[in-house]
RNA sequence: CGGAGCGUAGCGCAGUCUGGUAGCGCACCUGUUUUGGGAACAGGGGGUCGGGGGUUCGAAUCCCUCCGCUCCGACCA
């Protein structure tokens, strides 16, 4: 009887993590892989998810003045090419528009003509379309800040893809901001960090560390780039979101010119910010388990899942559970009602793999008496409560709330245990050759030293951020995403 | 883009070495009995074996060539 209890997803973590994670977004139903090579197709459970972060993300820098706008997915060759670091770092992996129509080929195919005089590339990102338009659009102080968002997708020829954490095509924000001064727009990129940090510690309850890339982690044309930096259950690291302090880089190579205060012509100070669908991934590594999905109850697609045991007579507790159902969303609710012709336990198992928080179970018995039985999706069976309905109702957003802070303070003890201080590389060099997990803080310092390269090639480590709470005088390391 | 593995029913796989009628488990459909925790029995549907080309009387199987996926590296949100 030594047989291990059963697990809803194969492999387990421990056994093979990057498996696992494929596993859990199938089960939970979420995307899938698509024909087009490194694109996923999202799926209603998955896309509902997104939908969820997009409102309250959209409300959030909405708040902080911020426009939403849409640029174009085509942006000419000549635009990338103007800001020299920029190109250099999204060259690689563009992908090209050389031709604007088909026509029939020898073999009853169809083969690309009428080529384009000059080519257009699918945006990787928007920096430089955003500052055409804004060059154009400011022409004094008076026009400043200018703050723009657009919710899009861009594409990003990959080697190497894997369902929201890395794909060719993604859907992400991108905010593009404009100053008048160098040190707005260094507030302003340490600002958008910080909405990223609250985003993602009090929504999607992904403890995160905040500060400053090093020199080579920086975005292409950057002067500094800012980062929320997550830790996955195998503890690597996720660069969960970024923001950019581009200074007068972007405005000098394209142009945003405006009049001061003082009559002369100055550049702009601008700021480019971005999170994606690859949160989504980070939420799957950092709060799933053996069992699959676990979403946390503020952007869950439902927040109550109800199964109604059926007996003999489903109507009469189908209409009971619609009841409950409507109870639920007038206190503000997100509520499935499981009326599918499955057996209760394929419906259970369901609810568990895509990781709905709560699950309440009817049957005629609890019916009768006015009762209910409620489970915890990362408690599991252990969290059992019967209790009446009316109790239920009073207390299930707390119950929400408990497991949103749950999930959270366990995902952060979880990193807090898996950060290692270290004061030689020679630490560094032991902690990883001994399989240790996580990240290692040491000096800064160490970035000037000789060694550093080696060790760093040999574990495929990477400076992952230094963190604002040591003053930018530590710098963590570690294996990425 | 280098190295390794893989592609056969919705999913997971066997069959490939040694060419000879397309298989298994789960899922699905129908029926019966079940139902507070991944049901049982019976019957049934579903595949140009990733695409193209070749060798052969005959190819899932051998050869060539594309395409895709996974893992490890390099690159990156």
């Amino acid at each position: 009887m030594s047989k291990k209890p059963r697990t809803a997803i194969t492999p387990t973590r421990e056994e093979n993590f990057p498996e696992w994670y494929q596993q859990v977004i199938k089960s939970a139903d979420m995307a899938e892989n698509s024909p087009v090579r490194g694109c996923m197709i999202i799926k209603p459970y998955g896309y509902a998810l997104w939908e969820n972060m997009q409102r309250i993300f959209d409300d959030m820098i909405k708040k902080a003045e911020v426009k939403n706008t849409y640029f174009p997915l085509l942006i000419p060759l000549s635009f990338l090419a103007k800001e020299a670091e920029h190109v250099d770092g999204f060259a690689k992996e563009c992908a090209v528009v050389t031709h604007h129509r088909l026509e029939a080929d020898e073999d009853g195919g169809l083969k690309p003509a009428g080529k384009l005089e000059e080519p257009y590339v699918i945006r990787p990102t928007s920096e430089t379309i955003i500052g055409d338009a804004m060059a154009r659009w400011i022409q004094s102080y008076r026009d400043l800040p200018l703050k723009l968002n657009q919710w899009a997708n861009v594409m990003r020829w990959e080697m190497r893809t894997r369902l929201f954490l890395r794909t060719s095509e993604f859907l992400w924000q991108e905010g593009h901001n404009a100053f008048e001064t160098a040190e707005e727009a260094r507030e302003d990129s340490l600002k958008m960090l910080e909405a990223y940090r609250h985003f993602a510690e009090d929504y999607l309850a992904l403890p995160v560390i905040t500060g400053e890339k090093t020199v080579d982690e920086r975005f292409p044309g950057a002067i500094a780039t800012y980062t929320i930096e997550a830790m996955m259950q195998d503890g690597k690291a996720l660069q969960a979101g970024t923001s950019h302090d581009l200074g007068q880089n972007f405005a000098k190579s394209i142009g945003i010119k405006f009049q001061g205060r003082d009559g002369n012509e100055e550049f702009a100070h601008t700021t480019s910010w971005g999170i994606s669908t690859r949160l989504i991934g980070g939420m799957i590594m950092t709060h799933a388990d053996d069992d699959g999905m676990i979403m946390p109850p503020k952007v869950a697609p439902h927040q109550v899942v109800i199964l109604p045991v059926v007996k003999d007579d489903p109507d009469a507790i189908y209409e009971h559970c619609e009841k409950l159902k409507e109870n639920l969303e007038v206190l503000g609710a997100r509520v499935y009602l499981d009326k599918r012709e499955m057996r209760t336990p394929d419906k259970m198992w369901d609810a568990v793999k895509k990781g709905i928080p709560l699950r309440v179970e009817i049957g005629a018995r609890e019916m009768e008496a006015g009762q209910l039985t409620h489970v915890r999706r990362d408690l599991g069976r252990e969290s059992k409560t019967t209790c009446a309905a009316e109790e239920f109702l009073l207390n299930v957003q707390g119950i929400l709330d408990d497991i949103q802070s749950c999930i959270y303070n366990k995902a952060k003890a979880f990193m807090e245990e898996r950060i290692t201080d270290v004061s030689t590389l020679d630490d560094v060099h032991k902690h990883f050759a001994d399989g240790k997990l996580g990240f290692v803080r040491i000096d800064v310092s160490c970035l000037e030293e000789d060694a550093l390269e080696p060790i760093m090639k040999e574990h495929s480590l990477t400076t992952r951020c230094m963190p604002f709470a040591d003053d930018g005088k530590m710098v963590l390391i570690g294996k990425a995403y």
